[in-house]
DNA sequence: CGTTGTGAAGGAGTTCACAGCA
DNA sequence: TGCTGTGAACTCCTTCACAACG
């Protein structure tokens, strides 16, 4: 405790336990321990409790974590307390189905707009979003707000959206074009590419059904 | 050199080292050094070297890497060189999105079939491909030797439809639900969520915008 | 008595730095 | 000379094991 400086790795399994916190307070679960947590979300007690400690001290010992302290706690440092404004740039089939999805309200990301630059594609509606064209995200990224935004453009043009969108201002990128995009320092960005997920789990599909599978 | 075991970390970077390698074939680059490599893929020459260094020994002291000799060993050792039949379970708009998404055949991975378990959907034709009967998932697996799944339906239903497709002879599952999928271990199962991407991004954004981002 | 919080040990992944080879 | 391949050092993450506490 006392250390302010909270690991990558954990940072990446808060949305997980937030995950599971929610649905226990659905359920009206009051308290959970480090191994329930742990068992739903697929990890060990005793990571959960590491990872939980770097918050500060939010459990009670021979009772568990507080579901509605915990979900708070968690909320405030992934800096979820704040709405956040999102654009979604390129509107094919990812991007439409990004646009429709619910996730994003649910969790304090507002769309703010969908932007294409396809003329055919612009003025219409997809997910209760009207498409406006690419030339005027600087303006909407000003207007609105917006320090996120979610590529969904084809992977050549890519870079060239990221550019403009982080010299409009917005400091957090979602790339979801296969191809790694370079950003400035005080700009976050990450990839998601299912080519990528699909070719990993190949490897470990592979290995499994390999000779020394079923080895005793 | 000599050990046949792949670390995790390694294997996840694979699939973007070859991202490059194609890229760099269509545009007439016959060699690529681990300084390129790295480069084009966000990390550095070292890390590079030590991964492809797994792999057997590929480079050319003073040269560099063949680009197409590279390309079919990473091919290899992920498993792609044979071809996979992949099914996607949920027609919503993320499952229709996947449908039409033109990298799964680009890499080896054939779509046998759409399933879903809403009347309304089945019959009709996404992506080129029909609709089919949620119930017919076991047939098709066997019929079609169907070794991947990608789940797209809803976090309350995916437990159930991950233990139907692992039962029906599935190996490796490509999970889009926003909950934590229990598999025998024999299976493979990866997780990919937009909101924990989101939330993700929201913690590192936050902490670059806050007191001391600009601090030197 | 049950569960947390945490030092200490162990393991995985990254970076360094340079010998070895084309 | 330039770039690879790799032992060694280092950093980060995980797991262990148990004292501290409600």
């Amino acid at each position: 405790m006392g250390d302010r400086r909270i690991p990558e790795a954990t940072v990446a399994r808060l949305p997980v336990y937030l995950q599971v916190l929610v649905e226990a307070a659905e359920a009206g679960t009051l308290t959970l321990s480090s191994d329930d947590l742990a068992r739903a979300s697929g990890l060990n007690s005793a990571k959960v409790r590491k990872d939980l400690s770097f918050l500060g001290t939010y459990g009670t010992r021979g009772v568990g974590y507080d579901v509605a302290e915990l979900t708070t706690e968690i909320s405030e440092v992934l800096g979820l307390s704040v709405d956040r404004a999102v654009i979604i740039i390129g509107v094919g089939n990812l991007g439409s189905a990004l646009a429709s999805y619910d996730g994003f309200d649910r969790r304090g990301f507002k769309v703010a707009a969908l932007l294409d630059a396809d003329p055919a594609r612009i003025g219409t509606c997809v997910g209760g979003h009207e498409v406006r064209d690419a030339a005027e995200l600087p303006a909407i990224v000003r207007e609105q707000d917006v320090t996120f935004a979610v590529i969904a453009v084809p992977a050549g043009r890519a870079q060239e959206v990221a550019d403009v969108a982080v010299a409009a201002g917005v400091s957090a990128l979602l790339n979801f074009a296969p191809t790694h995009l370079t950003v400035p320092d005080h700009v976050t960005c990450r990839t998601v590419d299912l080519s990528t997920e699909l070719q990993i789990l190949s490897f470990y599909e592979q290995i499994a059904d390999g000779p020394s599978a079923a080895a005793g």
